[in-house]
DNA sequence: TGACAAGTTGTACAAATGTACGATATTCTA
DNA sequence: TAGAATATCGTACATTTGTACAACTTGTCA
């Protein structure tokens, strides 16, 4: 199953690359722009994060003028999903529901946002409910 | 607004305090037995982690014959709180509803599941949705 | 074209993390 | 009661992580 040897991403990083997502083509400053309200780290900082995005392989980087323009180079989807995998597995064992219950007793989910996760599992997984087993 | 200076959690630390609620009570052994499959790091290696979650104000523990019994004494709501806060911020930045649609859309919850968490809600927070707002 | 501003590079470094050995203490058990 | 079995304790140590400075490079504009 799914073998890719996944370099882990340090929090930090992943609060990068996610910026990075979130922009498309990023330069550092754009990066450290993006930041937000009350993370205070250097310019710097963000540029050795990006660094070590991109030797971990996850951004690449052009060079327009002096600047380097980041760029994502792995899926979003797959990072999430190993990143929500090993945060689940940790935290509660493996059972997303878990996370999903926790979730919607903290009033993080409406009721409303309920009705539309209906649609889209309907939408999405028509007739047969397919539940993963890990 | 909660203001606890909470001491971070290591990956590692959360693993075993949640075998620790999900024990209650538990010796290193029994942690340690409690391992998931696959997931394989020494007696010792257990045994740190809890002394670091007891250094940490998580865990305390009685004298047992020879052995040291392990409770939680942080409770597990609050835990979970901020470990699904921080994980939110820096891989959705901070919009939980993404996390719940990357699960819906992995097949990670179920219509049915949908339709339980539907009742707890109404249960919940009968009439006015009151969303948190962070 | 020369100085300035904006960038990158090399490097550093303390703290946290993951992992675990060896020595010592304590309880059973024969 | 001596040895076996089981625990803890002290300690260690390589990596990773978070953070960032100082030096050097390169476009750019007057």
């Amino acid at each position: 199953m799914s073998n890719e040897k996944t370099i882990p991403l340090s929090p930090s990083e992943t609060e990068i690359l996610r910026l990075v997502w979130e922009l498309k083509t990023a330069s550092v400053q754009d990066v450290y722009d993006r930041l937000p309200e009350g993370r205070s780290i250097a310019y710097a900082t963000v540029q050795t994060l990006l660094r070590r995005l991109e030797k971990k392989g996850y951004v690449k980087h052009d060079v327009r003028g002096k600047a380097h323009m980041f760029y994502p180079v792995a899926k979003r989807e797959d990072v999430i999903g190993s990143a929500v995998g090993a945060f689940v597995d940790k935290l509660f064992g493996g059972d997303s529901l878990g996370l999903v219950h926790y979730l919607a007793k903290h009033g993080d989910i409406s009721h409303d946002d309920i009705e539309g996760l209906k649609n889209m599992i309907e939408a999405n997984n028509t007739g047969t409910a397919q539940r993963q087993q890990k």
